[in-house]
DNA sequence: CAGTATCCATTTGGATACTG
DNA sequence: CAGTATCCAAATGGATACTG
């Protein structure tokens, strides 16, 4: 085993419990979730709100996934009408910051990204 | 608008651009591969057995993509039989830095995230 | 070797209606 | 308000077979 192997140790073995939990928090909407939740405390409609285009029923689904593995915390008052509040917990907040990197990552080099396309499908379509 | 928003200024929009970008990038093969490629350049099949349980249809589809975004480097020898090369951008390797260290987070958390999920399904199964 | 093509199962996602 | 339940369409993903 060299130092790479090392540095992430088994993620790519098709068993590794630490796939899945990849998958849930670098999911498409879990990534806009958890960046939205470094805002702050937000409650479901709110956050339905923020994540612009999510569904109710992915958004919900999202969230408990999340809050199952740990990264959400989810109060509920049992008033009427409920009030529920979704906030990050430590170890979300973790993940969350490095999420929102990645995307600010993205965001800032996205030219970059459009011309390469460009030139990918000029290329593409020179000799078809 | 405030700091926060600044931040992450868009992606919350439906129609933002980088949306697709994220997903690219972020999707469950292209972690994996991008931070595979890391290791260096590899060829079709050497990045499939690297990448256990990746299918030859997502791993083509994946690498198609990032090409196309530019994020990976595709070096074709035009020789019977055909060898092909794939390798970071150095766009790709600033992402794939940012993902490798997503991944050895989630791993290194890996047990938090399992005890938990049992905290969870045991609350669950408590009151059932 | 490096794919493409095809078929099929699973998942995702949206719309709608309903409940505490 | 904060969901759940249901139905359905569409996209995703995997296994296999085939090609230059």
């Amino acid at each position: 085993m060299d130092e790479l192997d090392q540095l992430v140790p088994d993620v790519f073995a098709r068993d590794c419990a630490s796939r899945p939990v990849l998958e849930h928090v670098a999911g498409r909407w879990a990534i806009l979730a958890l960046a939205a939740l470094r805002e702050g405390t937000f409650r479901f409609n709110a956050l339905r709100r923020r994540v612009d285009g999510v569904s109710e029923k992915m958004l919900a689904q999202t969230l408990q996934t999340l809050e199952r593995d740990g990264f959400v915390h989810r109060r509920a008052e049992p008033t009427i009408p409920p009030k529920v509040e979704y906030s990050l917990t430590p170890l979300g907040e973790e993940t969350a910051d490095k999420l929102a990197d990645l995307i600010e990552f993205v965001e800032a080099r996205l030219p970059d990204v459009l011309a390469a396309r460009q030139a990918y499908d000029e290329a593409r379509a020179a000799h078809a």
